[in-house]
DNA sequence: AGCGATGTTCGCCG
DNA sequence: TCGGCGAACATCGC
């Protein structure tokens, strides 16, 4: 699932059903999702609780009094708290066990998604080489990026070093409401241009993030329905076309979004 | 039944 | 050093 707006909603969702609950079991299903010792997972988490959430990008941090939990959702993550007398989700990977007789599960299909833990926020930051927040970042800070680099906007966007946040299927959202072609310099934009697309980041994820990150039911001015062959553009009815970036597929309209 | 997929990482090359 | 490319990772659903 996850991009940003995903990412947001499961931290939405975890910070309504698992905060303030003291964590008596960590159950590792499948070891190969861990990015850390299960023994030191378990030292930072037995006996703890989920005191409070960051989301950074595309990375959800949770915060236990010494140290955090950092869960990545890579193509096919998601959370889901459920009553201990059921069975655990399909493609569950490690499960929280609370004492309230609640289960929140960590789920990865593709096993894509990495569980890790972080001394501080700083310092995991600095380790993934993380860009601000693509949400939560100024227009100062996006302008400063954007000096900085010389990627073609599609490759920039979805560079989490430059910002975080940005997948795929967003990037091709925000690049068309901009009306900025996919390979041009993201230092050639003019300074309105940067502005307008420092402006267009916010609203896009901003509505992901009101719908969810349920991707099934945009209007039809956005995008996202027309990301198919044979789809016209929404605004100007020219045919949307297919490119490929370093072996992503993305899709943007000739006409409307010229270099 | 093969191909594609909302992500990250790494090695190669210019 | 940076940026673009392409493969690798793992596995399910269409």
């Amino acid at each position: 699932m996850p991009e940003l707006p995903e990412v947001e909603t499961f931290k939405r969702y975890l910070d309504k059903t698992s905060l303030k609950l003291l964590i008596n079991k960590v159950q590792i299903l499948d070891e190969r999702i861990l990015k850390t010792e299960e023994n030191d997972l378990n030292k930072l988490l037995k006996g703890r609780k989920f005191e409070s959430t960051i989301r950074h990008g595309k990375y959800l941090l949770v915060y236990l009094k010494p140290g955090y939990l950092i869960l990545h959702f890579g193509m096919s993550g998601d959370l889901e708290y459920y009553d201990s007398k059921e069975e655990p989700p399909k493609f569950s990977k490690v499960i929280f066990h609370f004492n309230n007789g609640y289960n929140l599960a960590y789920i990865s299909i593709r096993m894509f998604g990495k569980v890790s833990i972080a001394n501080s926020i700083e310092e995991f930051i600095e380790y993934k080489k993380l860009g601000p927040d693509a949400y939560k970042m100024s227009l100062e800070e996006f302008q400063e990026a954007v000096q900085r680099r010389k990627a073609i906007a599609k490759n920039a966007l979805l560079n989490q070093s430059f910002i975080a946040g940005v997948g795929n299927i967003y990037s091709d959202e925000i690049l068309f409401r901009t009306r900025i072609h996919p390979k041009t310099n993201i230092n050639t934009l003019s300074e309105g241009k940067v502005k307008e697309l420092y402006r267009n980041i916010k609203d896009v994820l901003e509505f992901g993030i009101k719908k969810k990150g349920d991707l099934s039911t945009y209007p039809n001015e956005f995008l996202i329905p027309h990301r198919k062959k044979e789809e016209k553009c929404p605004t100007c009815n020219s045919d949307i076309t297919r490119f490929e970036i370093s072996g992503r597929h993305g899709f943007f309209c000739p006409s409307c979004q010229k270099n």
